[in-house]
DNA sequence: GGAGCTTATTGCAACGATGCAGGTTCCCGG
DNA sequence: CCGGGAACCTGCATCGTTGCAATAAGCTCC
């Protein structure tokens, strides 16, 4: 009994297909008699309806996909208990998958999901995903890019305001009075926009007070894990000129990774080194001391993206594709305020 | 051009539907002229094939589900990226979904995923289902359990031997000395085997050293996170009879949450009060103090998972459920050893 | 020049479900 | 006793794709 089809629930009972698949979603009438053999039936197959053969008829899967680089980045996996919240308020599940940013896996999901009809749309995080990926696309697929922002692409953008966000955070560190602040998480030109944007909000506001940056204080790192961190602190308090008296970090895990670091040679947190990070994960809020960091409002994030997904789902004419900011502020813990 | 389908592009090319479908698959022969008359109108419409229609017919999606509790406890998240790098050497692809513990989605992705043919199988994590959620199916679908155990399951089961970690977790507490070790993080019966395991080897290494259990130091959580483990020391602080000397907290965060608490009170660790985790998530490795704990085998669990699910995929005779228990070691860090 | 192959291409049916339109049956009022 | 309308049930076509088996065309070889 591998699996039972409608027809074989419909033999059973004695009745048509049709009446079967009305009993089963409960369309027309059906007299209570009909009913009850049918469910009868259902019962003693264990039928479940094939949702591959339904969504084929229908049209619609009932799926979003979402796509991110890394699910252990705690970003992310907060990021998508978010959309999952708000895509069931649509009735929509998600179905999350990793990339590791590597292309390949990024733009093979583009075209099995986005528009396979596996998915009714996608939300995609993307890492390493090139203009030249999603040139050929038309931006008729439903499908929301979140974060790192691809030039000249033809579908919804969401994120915060990069910015303004890393501004606030240096603005903040300068008004404690300090004076050598390291960035931490800058990327080369290539690779990702959103660190490019963090560093000139970081310049800006060193900019707007007439200071100069200390070159070699912004710092690049392969990645954003805590161990990118734990080494560009390192290699900042290695420096001839002595440490920096703050850091901002591009995101909490290089904060967290950093703040490990000076921990463990001995320097005070805030007094010697205050630390900013970028993302507000859980592990901030928990961690010795508490981590000062730009929150951004991942539930409007969330609700921007789903919006966009389920507004495209329509017939309606196609809209211009839109850029969306989401709000963020700084949220002032241990990390800079001392306990 | 909503979406373009095999006929379309048949149509653009002049060959008959069944001649573009075998260049799309690349099967049997096509002469060289044909091949790039149907690659072109492929580009030029944008052609990707229906996967629904696809699978339909072929009788398999080339995805797995991972179903999991909370995607934001790291464990869940790194268990994850075990189970998709482990899953992808098989050629599947895997979709993960959140239930959140509530037993209604939970039980619907079984229903859904597991037979309804729109995943080739499912590995759940279970938090709430219950045996009768499991009793009426048969086991004939490509399903397999996760961590948690659910009696009389007909479905294969892999997690590792908890009660032996338990009881090196709190031996190794021992070893050091301590006398007074709280256990955190137990549950009620109905809720959870897994913790009662735990509590069954934090009680068995003491009868081993014929040490009776202060029963006032077995605390349960209502779940797992930082702010229960926060919570739970707090009160453990609090008691007139003075402070353990050791906490043996059931997962690492809980540890962290543990921590912060201990911290902020200001006592030391490990030298007023050892602290042991479970679950080795990289928080913990970055942690000050870094954090000793149980380490699960993940890729271990991942890759006997994938190899039930797709050894049941076969058509061959259906084997009887079994019980796999992947390894698992104790990591020893600053939070027990000293820095 | 035709048997016998290989190579290239195709039509038909089917995967399992639903939309649509139609067909019975039954009951009612006139 | 019949026309008209609910109420209930059904068959057919279809969603987009692939498996199967057959056809058509080209080539070799005696």
């Amino acid at each position: 009994m591998a699996t039972a089809r409608l027809r074989d629930v419909a033999e059973r009972a004695g009745v048509s297909i049709r009446t079967v698949s009305n009993v089963v979603n409960g369309y027309a009438q059906v007299s209570e008699e009909t009913r009850r053999r049918v469910e009868k039936a259902v019962a003693e197959l264990g039928y479940r309806p094939n949702l591959l053969a339904r969504n084929l008829k229908r049209g619609r899967t009932g799926l979003l996909a979402l796509v991110v680089p890394e699910l252990d980045v705690p970003y992310f996996s907060e990021l998508a208990r978010a959309v999952i919240a708000e895509a069931r308020t649509y009735g929509y599940t998600v179905v999350i998958d990793q990339t590791d940013g590597e292309p390949d896996r990024e733009r093979e999901l583009i075209m099995r999901g986005a528009s396979a009809a596996l998915f009714d749309g996608v939300i995609l995080s993307p890492l390493s995903l090139s203009q030249a990926d999603l040139a050929r696309r038309d931006g008729s697929d439903p499908l929301v890019l979140l974060g790192e922002r691809i030039a000249e692409s033809p579908y919804d953008h969401v994120a915060i305001d990069n910015v303004a966000a890393a501004y606030t955070a240096t603005e903040h560190l300068l008004d404690l009075g300090r004076t050598r602040i390291a960035a931490v998480g800058d990327q080369p030109y290539d690779t990702g926009e959103t660190a490019q944007l963090r560093t000139r909000g970081y310049r800006d506001a060193h900019a707007a007070r007439g200071l100069a940056v200390d070159e070699s204080l912004v710092v690049a790192t392969p990645r954003f894990h805590r161990s990118d961190g734990a080494a560009a602190m390192a290699a900042l308090l290695d420096r001839p000129d002595g440490p920096p008296d703050a850091v901002f970090c591009y995101n909490d895990l290089l904060a967290l990774g950093a703040i490990r670091t000076l921990l463990t040679r001995g320097l005070r947190i805030p007094e010697d080194v205050a630390v900013v990070g970028f993302d507000d994960i859980e592990a901030g809020r928990y961690n010795t001391p508490t981590l000062t960091t730009i929150s951004p409002d991942k539930a409007a994030i969330a609700r921007l993206a789903v919006q966009r997904i389920t507004g495209r789902l329509g017939d309606g004419p196609q809209q211009p594709p839109v850029e969306l900011w989401a709000p963020h502020r700084l949220e002032i813990r241990e990390s800079t305020a001392g306990s």
